[in-house]
DNA sequence: TTATTTAGTTTATTTTATAAACTAGTTTAC
DNA sequence: GTAAACTAGTTTATAAAATAAACTAAATAA
């Protein structure tokens, strides 16, 4: 009936996440942060599990002396954000 | 940026029976359990949050002499599915 | 030089989801 | 008539997840 909904996007800080990352090259934590505003260890934690399933990769550097933690959507990161809309879908219909 | 989406309805389960009875009259312990291919303890326990919350109402008949629990939406719980609906769809967006 | 700010991470706690175990009664088979 | 199996659920114990508070580490400002 209903096609299993992929528990790591099924989560609203997730979700927004990946459709943040889904629209632009890549964004860094401050954008996600303002952005989602959730705190930042929710952030940190999320960006670790979606990185950790291979949807994101994350890239530390500096920027103006200061830690920049830029994270762009993979290509399975996508497919798996696609494949979520297709099938929540049919959740939504009346 | 993103709308909070309803913690209850942002559950795979309690979606799909929403969304099951959305599109009906009402409907049966065992039409949801098929249906939505769930444990019946794990359907007995969302359906008791949904009713908790005003989101369904719940009757307990007999039918062949056997137990026969059957559920309706409300108004209150069409209307939450309503806006669940409208709320996720910005975080589906590309 | 010590206080504050930036940019995060780690960890402790609470909440939630889920399945296993249980309840209560019915039907069937012997 | 009684033991076994089945129907229709509920309760509860456990595992997993979400979240914020506390922490780290370095930079800048007072």
């Amino acid at each position: 009936m209903f096609k299993a909904l992929d528990p790591l996007l099924h989560q609203q800080l997730r979700l927004s996440i990946v459709s943040l990352l889904a629209s632009v090259e890549s964004a860094d934590f401050n954008f996600l942060l303002e952005k989602t505003e959730a705190t930042k260890g929710n952030l940190s934690v999320q960006i670790s599990k979606l990185k950790e399933a291979g949807y994101v990769e994350v890239n530390k550097t500096f920027k103006n002396n200061y830690p920049l933690t830029t994270c762009n959507l993979t290509k399975a990161g996508l497919k798996a954000f696609e494949d979520y809309v297709e099938a929540i879908q049919e959740y939504l219909k009346k």
